[in-house]
DNA sequence: GTCTATACAGTGATAGAC
DNA sequence: GTCTATCACTGTATAGAC
């Protein structure tokens, strides 16, 4: 199944605009009105990730959904409340993996492994909350009301940055590696892995025929491994399948 | 000296309002109203990149540049004629370093280097302009008139492609690189270097004191060095002197 | 639960005084 | 060459009909 094959319930009748008899669905008002809400946080996550979050208006966001503008105020207080219910889960995901995987009893490298994989396998799942995390990461920051992405990136890069030291102290990494430069390219490199994981064409993860996307994910390890690993090690064997089955149950 | 600190000619007094003796300098018209023109320019570039071309209002830059809002339309059309303005040189001397790397007799790895310099240079001299072309990629692909701009891209794209394969040929390069993939994960680790050379601590090259500068290159060279190169080479030396003599003379 | 209508601030841009 | 004043438009958000 790929991502934009996902159910989403994108009910795309042309809108009868007057004369529609009304639909018997009143047995399911509670999920139809969650239905309703969900589209409209994937719709703003598509759309927000697409052109940005400022640069998208709800006008945007309501011609996608087949709503008029005002009555998206109906679920969401405001543009920013949108924002908050996309990117929330994710974040807090992501801060509960850096927790998991520090208090870990493997290696420097098993960890970095585990610390690559946790974070693409969040990419697959919910690429459009992090591209926009990533590229509206302006806008998140000079804003109070998000300071906890701020908190949350700022634990990502201790824990990367113990992890890079660890290595190069028990010399499964290479001396002297700048880990400030390293973080940053470290990051910047996955980063690209987002988008490609929304393009579409990359198979997930529960399916047996993953052979793609484990494709992807060898290639980001074996590149970040390269950097980072001892010259006398770049050939070793990457233990990739212990660090996986971290992920297993979200 | 460090980027932030170059000749700026930001006029930064209050703005006599009103009285104001009138400045006599007639003599120099067409020097200051260049000047103008360039410190709205640089206003501008600096604004762009860092809160995005569509979210940064000609208020702000007015602002910035001690102006009124509607004075600025005396020096540019439009808001996207500044865009225009402020990456159109950028690119076109992307598109010139390329043409230049591509008709080196050098090897795959040479030119692999001379093209990393390239872009390290380029960011450096210009870092706001690429931040925006960076971060404001979909509004400028969504744009007809900035179609150089894509153009560029592509043939940057080519350009590292032949550079993989001929290298991956020649036994340079290990085999099997998925050549998609790296030049995404490349171009995305360098452009974490764009953002550190705006932060203003890094010396330019012309200095005799550019360690720091020179530093970064290192690393990103090594690292880009280590994915790409064959096992067996990777501590070889990194042939970087002949390939930055490229640079001189812009 | 959705629509209509609209308030109100902010946007890019223009015309003309100085 | 810069300012004043203002336009037409688009932005988010609200109130109330249905």
């Amino acid at each position: 199944m790929t991502l934009n094959q996902m159910p989403t319930l994108r009910t795309r009748t042309p809108r009868k605009k007057a004369g529609g008899q009304a639909l018997p669905r009143q047995q399911f008002k509670d999920l139809a009105a969650f239905d309703r809400r969900a589209q409209l946080l994937e719709v703003s996550a598509q759309l927000f990730s697409e052109f940005g979050f400022e640069s998208t208006t709800i006008r945007q966001i309501a011609d996608r959904a087949d709503f008029l503008p005002g009555s998206l105020y109906y679920y969401f207080r405001s543009k920013e409340e949108i924002l908050h219910e996309i990117i929330q889960e994710p974040v807090s995901k992501t801060s509960r993996d850096n927790l998991r995987i520090s208090s870990l009893n493997f290696d420097a490298e098993h960890r970095l492994i585990a610390n690559i994989i946790a974070r693409l396998y969040r990419f697959l799942k919910n690429g459009a909350a992090f591209t926009i995390l990533q590229n509206d990461r302006k806008f998140l920051s000079g804003h109070g009301d998000f300071e906890y992405v701020e908190a949350v990136k700022n634990k990502s890069i201790e824990l990367l940055q113990s992890t890079l030291n660890d290595g190069m102290q028990t010399g499964l990494f290479r001396k002297g590696i700048d880990t400030s430069l390293m973080i940053g390219a470290i990051s910047r490199m996955l980063s690209s892995a987002a988008s490609l994981f929304r393009s579409g064409d990359i198979v997930s993860m529960d399916n047996s025929l993953s052979y793609p996307l484990d494709n992807v994910v060898d290639f980001y390890l074996d590149c970040i491994l390269r950097m980072v690993r001892a010259s006398s090690r770049v050939d070793d064997p990457i233990p990739r399948a212990i660090c996986q089955e971290l992920m297993v149950g979200d």
